[in-house]
Order: structure tokens, then C-alpha cells, then sequence
DNA sequence: TTGTATGCGTTATCAT
DNA sequence: ATGATAACGCATACAA
């Protein structure tokens, strides 16, 4: 069934089938009416690769997601999905791990299904290494590229982003003022990122006129940053001699580790150690004592980063680079 | 750039350029290093929409997903998305809520969009009004449709799921094997899946000779169900003067409520109350005492999905129905 | 308002 | 082994 058959049936041409499906101005009701008729009587729908041939495009766009498992990332999966397909855009998923090649070959994958744009979710696509970005210049060369919680400075590249710095040193001057002297700072990623972090961290010690222990900066490789292995690490980390009264962590899931840890110790939280995680995740209300955690502001910016892309692909000048300031939610894990 | 740029500056015509690239062995060795060369060169991609009109396919899966936040859900597109991936397709994602018109325009939209394929995640797809499945008939008569964990008797629907309905009924006879006599029921879904698993409680009672207090079946909406709500639902069944042992959930997330009203009210977990979810979701690890909980085998359903999907495209006879065996694994909240 | 004809970039059939 | 040409199903510029 194709729009031949429909424009047979109604005895009329295919351009005036393809008026009617296209809300053409140009039709007479009457004729309008009569391949309505048609269409409806023999459920005709368009065939989209056709359509998509002519007019270059099928309003897809490609996420790329480094885990759609993630609680972080699979939420923003779903207000992306959710904000793009009200838009008229469908969303084509890819879960890219975190090698390059991979992130390199998902983009190239995108690129090849003619998608309209592309969104790369989580900071982890920026690399330090700055011919390790190169295949997002070149992605961008063909479509826009937006990032999720990252910045780019790069022609048709457009970043969306929580002030992640401003966010962990307000949240570590809040430990530092409520009398924490030796922040235990777990983090996952060493990228531009991760680098923020620790420097919001940094800066509020500087602040405070308290000086850092480098020995308080743990480092967990992704993989092995499971909530088992956060907790027999500090579990080892306090045999060893270090004190800390404080936990500030890069992820909400490695701060359900501490907690696991702090349950393993015997440290009353938050009376004998305070934590705070960051993302403000789904995990926060299932922790007990709940966890105090950073917004980073993900609805938002979700719906900027759908806002933005339907600009750019209208042709309109948009921003590029947005930044929205995180904002402490306490809950139990803080005095 | 397109097929004939390549075609011209190779010197050779179109179906030349177009046996090279699809590997044809009717090429002299000879041609095909001079056609690669020039694509190599050029950088040049052949364009998907056109392959798809030729070919009626651009080798895509629909996924329609409830809630792509949910860990159990979030974990699948993981594992279908890479499976897929795998086989050469690329997966579209719909993240539709609950209700039936929803459902029923994500199926419009995959069909419209031609996809090879659609997967319906979650039973909630499968209504009890026979009517009210009729869309899924219909999608089933241009598409192979594929139910994570769910059954439906039509032609060309395929069903891969782990038996709830045995998987409770052995958590129920472990719970009341361990001396347990009121296992508080928590559950979040009435459908097909639903009834299912609370068959398997009631079974697991009458094997025993243990009589079932209806006052234990305790239904929570969906959007209603937080983990607050549930535990401040339990505090009232309490103080009403309800007695229970014991805290069986259709889902981890219900336990980590259960597991809160525990703590609120002062009953040690497993010594007095013991809990046991459904999913053996990440959630488990991160509760504390950590959850004891059924794991509904979602790796081997997934990769199940995809071999049941490419041999139905490829035009083998499969299975309609696969039932994986789910297992009880015990953590800390059980004896 | 409606119809005709052409282009979109492939794949595939049929010659050569 | 290679080339010419016809689908594939739609949108649209142009003609009527």
C-alpha cells in the first residue's frame, strides 16, 4: 500500500495525496475529505524511509549513553526521550562503554543513520588529550552535537552543564562549617570534570584556611568502584591510621559505600561522620540514614539541552554553553 | 558526495561502486582496491534513507519502555541495546508511561517508523480486557513483537519471561521454612504478572498448611509506592495492631521501603522481621542490612529476546514462549 | 485547486 | 566482471 494506491482509490494524483498528508493549505476541503476517507479505510501510513529519503531527514536524534543502567544517566535518558519525542523527534539509543574506539564507533554509527543530532550524555566524553576529541569536531561537522554536562569549545558543538566546581565547594564549605576538619573526598572520574570537582573541593579548604591531606583523595577506577569495595577500602584506609569525620563523594553511589562503611565501623552518621553525595539521585531516599546530596540540576538541564538542539536545527543563534548551579539537598546524612 | 561521485571518480559505474560496498564477490580485485581507495579517500557513506527504501529495512528495533529510570528496566536496555548492537541493529527507544493510549502510540510510532522489530518491555503491556491487547495484534501483523516477561498467545507475538508465579512461591516456602507464619505481601501491579506471583504466595501457604490472612496482601499504586509511603504504611498497619514476621515484595524498591519501616520502628532485620525482594537489582547491594532478593534471571531473557528476534527475521521457526527458572539470592535480610 | 514530472541515493535485474 | 536502467515511495517545482 503506497500513496499510488491511495491517490487510485481516491481518484485523485499522488501530489494531492501527499497535500492532504502534509496539511497543505492547497486542497479543497471536499478532496481533503474524500483521500482522508481512503487513507483511513485502508490504514495507509507513509513509508518513512521514502520520506526520509526526499527530504533528508527522519527527525531522529542519537543519544549517546555511556550506561543507560546508571541511575544518573538512565534519568536523563528518560527526559531526553521524553522532551525530544514531544518535539516531534524519535531517539535513537546508543550505549557507547567508555573506551574511545567505542565512543568513537557509536558516533560513527549516529553519523552513518543520518541522525539530526546528537547528544553525548555525561562528561565522560571529554577527553584531556585533545586529539582524543577529535571525532567530536568531526561528528559536528555533519550535525549538531550537544553535551551533556560538559563544555566544548568547538564550532556546532553546544555544551549544557551544572557548575559542578561552584556545587562541591559549596558543598564542602557546608561539611567545613559545620565543624568537619578532614574531608575523605571519594571520586570516580579524573577527567575536566572530575578536575572541577576537586578544585571546588581545593578552593573551599583555601577558604576555610584548612589545609588538604592529600591522603584524603581516594581514587576508585570505575569498574571496581562497586559499594563493597568503597567500603573495605575504608575500612583498610582507617586501619591504616587516617582519620577523617567526613565523606564528600564525586557519585551518590560511592557514598552508599561510606555509608556501608561508616554501618561496618560502627560511626554514627551524622554524629560521628558526615557524608554527602552528588547527583541527588534515586538512591538518596533508599539509603538509611538518607543521604544528603547535590542537585546537579538534571531535569533542567534535559530540557535545555532539548531547547538548544531544536534552535539549532530551526537555523536560530543559541548558546554555546549553559551552566546551571547545583544547590545542596540535606537530608539525613549532615548535621 | 553520493554513489555516483564515488562511481565517476573511480572510473567504473554505480554498480560497480555498489558490489564494492556491499562485498560482492562478482569484483576483480583489482576494481575493488581502486573503488575503496576513492571512498576511502572521500570519506564518502553511502546514505541510509536511500538503502532503506531499496532494501525496506534500516535494520532497527523499537524498544518501548515504561519508565527508563527503573533499575530492572534501565538494566534491560542495557543489555538489549548491546545484544542488538551486536547483530548490526540499532534501537530505537520509546519510553511510553503506563497508560494504554501511551503504549498504543509508541507502537503507532514504531510501526510508522518501520522498524524490523518491536520489544515490549515489562508486563504492564499485557491487559487483562482481551480488547484492550488488541494493538498488539495489530503491530504483530506487520512486525515480530517480542514481550520481556510477559506472554501472549498470537501470532507472531513471542514471549521470553521467568516464572514469577514459581520463583515467589519458593521465596514464600523459604520464608515459611525458616519459621515464618505472616508474611506481609507488598505489591505493585494487579496484571497478569501480578496475580501471577501473588498465586505463587498463596500456594506456597496452602503447601504448608499455613492459612493466608488477606489482611497481609497490601497493594501499593504505582505512583504512590515510594519507599516513604511504604514505610509510613507499615508504621499504620502496626499500629492498627497488624501482626507480621516477614516482608515479601513484587520488587526490591518495595522492600527498601519495608526496610525503612524496620528501622523506624525498631525491628532488627533478619532477627525479627525478615524481607525479601524481587529483582535482584543493584538496589540490593545498597541497602543495609543488604536485601536478600529473587533474581528473575534479566541477562538471560534479554540475550534470549535478541537470538528470538534475529531468528524470527531471518525467518527460522522460534519458540513462542521461553521460561527461565528464577533463583532466590540470600543476602542479610534473611535467616 | 489539481496534475505531471523529476529528483532523492540506493539495490538489483538484466544485458553485454 | 562490468554497465545501463528500473524500481523503491515520497515531496515538490512547475504547469495547467
Amino acid at each position: 500500500m503506497n500513496i499510488y494506491d491511495i491517490s487510485r482509490r481516491a481518484g485523485v494524483s499522488i501530489a494531492t495525496v501527499s497535500r492532504v498528508l502534509n496539511n497543505s493549505p492547497h486542497v479543497s476541503e471536499n478532496t481533503r475529505k474524500k483521500v482522508m476517507a481512503v487513507i483511513e479505510g485502508t490504514g495507509y501510513v507513509p513509508n518513512a524511509f521514502a520520506r526520509g529519503l526526499g527530504l533528508n531527514t527522519m527527525k531522529t536524534i542519537g543519544l549517546l549513553c555511556p550506561d543507560a543502567s546508571d541511575p544518573y544517566l538512565s534519568q536523563a535518558l528518560t527526559y531526553l526521550e521524553r522532551a525530544f519525542r514531544q518535539q516531534g523527534y524519535d531517539c535513537l539509543l546508543s550505549c557507547t562503554d567508555k573506551a574511545l574506539l567505542a565512543r568513537q564507533q557509536g558516533v560513527e554509527l549516529l553519523k552513518s543513520r543520518h541522525v539530526d543530532g546528537i547528544v553525548l550524555m555525561g562528561s565522560s566524553f571529554i577527553e584531556d588529550d585533545p586529539s582524543e576529541n577529535d571525532y567530536i569536531r568531526d561528528a559536528a561537522r555533519s550535525v549538531p552535537v550537544i553535551l551533556l554536562n560538559a563544555a566544548f569549545p568547538c564550532d556546532n558543538v553546544y555544551g549544557v552543564q551544572c557548575d559542578d566546581q561552584r556545587a562541591v565547594n559549596e558543598a564542602t564549605l557546608s561539611l567545613l562549617d559545620s565543624g568537619c576538619r578532614r574531608i575523605l573526598y571519594l571520586y570516580h572520574s579524573r577527567n575536566y570534570s572530575g578536575r572541577k570537582k576537586l578544585t571546588g573541593y581545593r578552593d573551599a579548604h583555601a577558604q576555610r584556611g584548612v589545609e588538604v591531606d592529600e591522603k584524603l583523595l581516594c581514587f576508585f577506577d570505575q569498574d571496581k568502584g562497586s559499594v563493597h569495595q568503597v567500603r573495605d577500602t575504608l575500612l583498610q584506609l582507617e586501619k591504616d591510621g587516617l582519620c577523617f569525620d567526613a565523606v564528600l563523594t564525586s557519585e551518590d553511589i560511592l557514598s552508599v559505600g561510606a555509608l556501608k562503611y561508616a554501618r561496618a565501623a560502627g560511626r554514627r552518621v551524622p554524629e560521628d561522620l558526615s557524608v554527602i553525595g552528588y547527583n541527588n539521585s534515586s538512591l538518596c531516599a533508599c539509603t538509611e540514614p538518607e543521604l544528603t546530596s547535590v542537585d546537579n540540576k538534571l531535569f533542567a538541564i534535559c530540557e535545555h539541552i532539548v531547547t538548544t538542539m531544536m534552535g539549532v536545527l530551526d537555523g536560530k543563534e543559541m548558546p554555546q554553553k549553559t551552566v546551571f548551579t547545583g544547590e545542596l539537598v540535606k537530608r539525613e546524612t549532615t548535621k
